[in-house]
DNA sequence: TTGAAAGCGCTACCAG
DNA sequence: CTGGTAGCGCTTTCAA
């Protein structure tokens, strides 16, 4: 008879090193308020040693009625490094805390729809970028025992925390720049690639009010993340007459310069030209570009958050502004 | 008294459509094996929406005996597009077969213990990319009850189906390429950031088979991606006497395309350069940069790879090579 | 110092 | 067609 080999629970280990399975929990727990002398502690770790046994989470936290899971929904789009960055260092200091991070592979699921799903596994906080949360999908979550729901966005959600991430203040910073650089008829570049409506709406939301009661005028621009696209709008160029243009980030900005070099638009004598993000890219360029520098918050902080949320549930939602903006200018504007 | 709202299990459920809780789970679960009444259905599914009832995915699976969890860790560096695309199409085919995808941070664990963690969790199926994991990790996750282990990347692990990405390849075809083009003395960028060695290794090996028997001669070229280690590269290029350079990859090859035009060393007529990854970087710098084009297997693939896997866990581990690799001549070689 | 046993939420077998 | 119930793996009182 073929013995398969069943993964191995608690109760062999228990049976192995010939305690109860009590023993072995208090012994691989480290339970301080039991002492277990030294030679059961030796036998019982030797038995699970021996088996190779891993504890099961999921009958713990079933069992404890609580999980240390922090969720996040598994960005869609390529992320830069900053944001990679922070991410990583919000999962260190999550890790430190003793929470285990998991991003959980949303696809085609929308709205209430994805925070049921999030909700199955019963995290005990979870963390929203950008705008994919309505006030009902924190209520779904939070009735599933979630302690604290952050949303990372552009605006607050009713009853979870916000990590307030303004992107109108990178168009703000952007078009004041443009603006005292002496520029008036100012274009501000709009991907047409999906998902990335987030950031690009309040960018460009930003420079109209920035330019707001000013006498400049702002354009917007629709440009794909192709070259093609981007010759046909350096073609236009001349007649649209703009003197200056926010490119929503670094790449595109790269991609905008290189067509309106390539169509004999003078950069920045013609037209002035600033990025955002801070790309090293940016730095290689000729002329070098001008852009938006943006700061993150510490992911340490934002474990922190986490944690006194999931600490004092009842607490009051905390509302913080995180994005830090401020002009790099180069050569470009 | 105040009432903590807890949260709705199917027995609340069941009291309040007033049946019992074999119902429910059967009703909410379409389970064909047995026939409910419409009317009971109807009180079912009314109770359970008014609760906002969430099943417990943890409790299933525990009463189940398996999830159907896939389970990565998740990528510690930024990641382009490429991989990213091929990320979402992942998701998007294994949750068509009904599968979870879950990215686990995992955040300094080293090995087996991040094995350990991982299997804690009792995924049904593990995909693993880089090296992170040796025979002794397929062991542990194994006997703990996945079913299918599959590591992505450059050679195959005893236990596991491989998808093998041999980054051999994509430096085979660079050094191949140079030397077709007339080259000789060619240098290889090598990134001093840390985690990249796992594919600038073999990318590098990959030029010396390419050029193994020949009289070209091959140098690695440590670069950290900064201005000024490119400049300090570009400072001693006149006498390092290399006519040829591989840049590990697009980005790297901007960087040192940059630094040898403003040190006054030409592309391509000092120095051919040749890139990977063939982003969209590469058309925009001037010359327009040669790359090394990589094609990822589909996503679709390799969930149906892991579906078989998991359907037949006594199958014998499959291994395929899937990275395919096709020099893309611009301007720059 | 150790063991017996209850029970977390869920599903599936078997009776009725 | 529906309900009672056992038990998945684990922790934690309570008793010995």
């Amino acid at each position: 008879m073929v013995q398969i080999p069943n993964t191995p629970t608690s109760a062999d280990v228990a049976r192995l090193a010939g305690v109860s399975r009590a023993t072995v929990s208090y012994v691989l727990n480290n339970t301080s308020a039991v002492r277990i002398s030294e030679p059961t502690r030796r036998r019982v770790h030797e038995a699970a040693r021996e088996l190779g046994y891993v504890p099961h989470a999921a009958a713990r936290s079933l069992r404890a009625g609580h999980s240390r899971m922090v969720l996040m929904p598994a960005p869609a789009i390529p992320v830069g490094p900053l944001y990679s960055g922070f991410l990583n260092e919000l999962q260190w200091a999550l890790g430190r805390l003793d929470y285990t991070v998991v991003q959980y592979g949303t696809v085609g699921l929308q709205g209430d729809e994805a925070a049921r799903a999030w909700a199955e596994l019963r995290p005990v906080a979870v963390l929203v970028p950008g705008a994919e949360l309505g006030p009902r999908g924190v209520g779904v979550l939070k009735r599933s025992g979630a302690r604290a729901v952050v949303t990372l966005g552009p605006e607050r959600v009713e009853g979870a925390h916000a990590l307030l991430m303004d992107h109108d203040a990178v168009g703000q910073c952007a078009g004041a720049h443009l603006y005292a650089r002496g520029r008036r008829r100012i274009g501000v570049v709009v991907p047409e690639e999906s998902g990335l409506e987030a950031y690009s709406r309040p960018r460009l939301a930003g420079v109209r009010q920035a330019l707001h009661g000013t006498d400049a005028t702002v354009t917007g621009l629709p440009l794909a993340y192709t070259e093609e696209s981007a010759a046909q709008l350096a073609a236009r160029w001349r007649e649209s007459g703009l003197d200056a243009v926010f490119a929503y980030n670094d790449e595109y900005a790269m991609l905008l310069m290189r067509a309106l070099q390539d169509a004999g638009v003078r950069v920045p004598e013609d037209v002035a030209l600033i990025g955002a993000d801070d790309l090293m890219l940016g730095r290689l360029l000729r002329p070098r570009l001008s852009t938006v520098h943006i700061e993150l918050p510490s992911g340490r902080d934002l474990a922190e958050l986490v944690d006194r949320a999931v600490r004092d549930p009842g607490g009051e939602p905390e509302v913080h502004k995180v994005l830090g903006a401020s002009v790099v200018q180069r050569e470009s504007s």
